[in-house]
DNA sequence: TCGAATGAATAAGTTTTACTTATGCAATGT
DNA sequence: ACATTGCATAAGTAAAACTTATTCATTCGA
């Protein structure tokens, strides 16, 4: 099991490709020596001629010509591969499709680090509109989602778990956080457009009559949620980590004194054939990095 | 257009492969700070990240995924044409088959050198019969032959350009060579089975009626006509360069004081798939070898 | 026929790449 | 709190890659 030195087999693609070590030498930008040197060396190694030095000329042996075949197969590959993914491109355009919290909450403090690391990527941060149709959804690049399915397509990977846990302003609980689930009943609760089963799954988690999830305030977005809750509206499941400033700061805080939470997998995905974009790439790595973070 | 070394890509395979620096280090049989090194290197000229370093464990990027796919079908298929053609491969028989002349005139004197250089190979002459029947054809390696036609398959390929030309012992000729073409007429010819054209070509080439073509005996082969001709039965059409031992003996001598000569093509073919095995390759190289000394 | 041109081969030396050793750092587990 | 794990880093060593100078052998042209 013979492995030849792949700089090496370099050399002998282009004196095989030139029929001429000095024609090697100089697409390589080294001497003629070094290429005489080499092949010698590589025969040696393989035990076999690869070349039939003729006067001031140079003829592949049968060998040398079906070894030339696959190793310059590869050496293209490995220049396509390399080409496709880190060549030098012009500005271009990358958009990012999520829910409005995700996009304020969550990327919005990390867009400045992000554009000062990579100025050339005009990053566009694209709002999901619950009144968005789907043909809107195809010129995103990157679309980030909530999803319960256990397997997607191979453009699609995990981003972040979020914990789901009801939250409301600290003025409104009075300093008293609330001790079992049914504590709940007696408050205010305020609903998110689009996430109306989240109070649904946290009564039938926690082992409350569905009929019972009190009335309150609807709002448009998880941002219009966190606006009612300061004003003291009621209480919201919020989801972290997006909420997190707000719960560090102590504007919002959790209503039970034990976590009773809910979880939603959030996914990421790069439309079809653009993960051989440098610059979606980049984008795709730069969220999965943060998300590591949380 | 980047075009990194080609060392670090093996380096960067084998990490991707395993998902950890250490791992790869085991494989490359080198150390982990190598490892480490390397793909920093490789990053930082590439200027994209490749890796998610998380503790104690290692992810790809979106990036450096795609970059893998590739690098890994390049190495692959280096690795798999390497070892097709150079592996250690035991005792191998390599059938040749060719006319009588050429195999005890032109390939038996270089069998021993041959068999010093390549111990292992188990090289077998087989002989065309002028009987043989086309079943039997298919179970040789590698077949000499002649042919006038311009172009072949894939397989084949040129191998010497034959001179033909009529010759006699020494003594038929009390000394005095032949002066024109018709000067043949007053002299016995002889014909080789399986080559009976050979005359008629040479009395059309040289402006000589067909139909006055002497008659005389007819040999099974080279090596037959040969020996009725040191016998001083004849003339005979010769091949060079299966006859010039006779001719640097002075056995056999060119009957014309001038060179009129007809030319036959010799080839050589590799029978279908066996260009990837390297025993019959080096056979055939051997061949051209030989062949290109002439 | 002789000298020039050409292009691969070779030896000795220099430069660059690849690698090692020793250590640091940070997260995780007991 | 300490041990384990695995990547990162700095400094030094070893090996590969390359250069320069020269030789060799053939072919071509005057």
């Amino acid at each position: 099991m013979k492995r030849p030195r792949l700089n090496v087999l370099r050399t002998f693609e282009a004196a095989g490709r030139h029929l001429s070590f000095s024609k090697a030498a100089v697409d390589l930008n080294i001497t003629q020596a070094a290429v005489s040197q080499q092949i010698r060396q590589l025969e040696s190694y393989l035990g076999a001629r690869l070349f039939l030095r003729l006067h001031r000329r140079l003829s592949l042996t049968s060998t040398g010509a079906a070894y030339l075949d696959g190793v310059h197969e590869a050496l293209d590959r490995l220049n396509t591969i390399t080409d496709q993914l880190f060549s030098d491109r012009p500005h271009q355009v990358v958009v990012v499709r999520c829910t409005s919290s995700v996009a304020l909450l969550w990327l919005s403090p990390q867009i400045r680090a992000f554009k000062a690391k990579h100025p050339y990527i005009d990053l566009q941060i694209r709002t999901l509109d619950t009144n968005a149709d789907a043909s809107q959804l195809h010129i995103a690049d990157i679309e980030i989602f909530v999803s319960g399915k256990a397997d997607h397509d191979q453009f699609t990977k995990p981003l972040l778990t979020s914990v789901i846990t009801p939250v409301a302003s600290s003025n409104s609980l009075d300093q008293k956080h609330l001790s079992i689930p049914q504590d709940i009943l007696g408050l205010d609760v305020i609903h998110i457009l689009g996430y109306e089963d989240d109070w649904h799954r946290w009564f039938q988690t926690f082992g409350l009559d569905t009929a019972q999830i009190p009335s309150g305030m609807t709002a448009d977005s998880s941002l219009f949620a966190i606006d009612a809750a300061l004003r003291g509206e009621g209480v919201f499941l919020g989801r972290r980590p997006f909420i997190d400033a707000y719960l560090q700061s102590g504007e919002l805080v959790e209503v039970f004194k034990r976590p009773l939470n809910l979880h939603a997998s959030y996914f990421m995905r790069q439309h079809g054939g653009s993960t051989n974009n440098r610059n979606i790439n980049i984008v795709s790595d730069w969220l999965l990095e943060i998300a590591a973070t949380e």
